[in-house]
DNA sequence: TAGATATTTAGAAAATTGTCTAAATATCTA
DNA sequence: TAGATATTTAGACAATTTTCTAAATATCTA
């Protein structure tokens, strides 16, 4: 739960998860967006990455980018574990 | 939306707003669950604080601090967005 | 195979963050 | 009012993060 928390402090970061909702992008799509050099973008995405909130794959000279729905799942969950949503949805605690 | 993600994004601050779920607390209480000297815990209340996310309360020598679940709120419903758990929940576009 | 395109990796500089100690402020009580 | 307790503020320092440029890797195509 570390990683994805840290991965998401970041605004661009959070920009480039709005971005992948609409439609999968590749490395290069995703850097026209921002007022910063491809790397930087690419560093952005390996945090995206590690953390599981996305996932990329290459065809052929680009790699595609999509979201990973499942972690901003668990996410959820532990947002509603704070706001007592929870009791009952599962059964874990602390975390 | 980006002072939380921030404030979220330490362990330290995630566990106190854990422990806050369960009842309100004074300073001296959170910094009892800790390993750091309590400057430090109140300079994460302190960026707690400022994210919205818990609000304090002077009682004599004590300051208690609780949730704001507010602002929790607010994150879910960002989440519901990434996921497509929305369409309705906010505004409902075409569909 | 050479050159073009897409992307990442490496390494460094600057900015931000987390933590500490020392000192300040606020409140209570004798 | 003086001393004790609870908490914050200030200032410094180390660790982490963000961004850059330069170079490396991967793939496509002529």
């Amino acid at each position: 739960m570390n990683l994805p928390f840290k991965a998401l402090a970041d605004p661009t970061r959070r920009k480039i998860i709005m971005l992948l909702k609409e439609r999968d992008l590749t490395a290069g799509e995703i850097a026209e967006h921002f007022n910063m050099t491809k790397p930087s973008i690419s560093h952005h995405l390996s945090i995206l990455k590690q953390a599981d909130l996305v996932s990329d794959e290459r065809k052929g000279q680009n790699i595609y980018y999509s979201l990973n729905t499942t972690v901003f799942q668990e996410l959820i969950n532990w947002f509603f574990e704070i706001i007592d949503y929870n009791e009952g949805v599962k059964n874990n605690e602390d975390k």
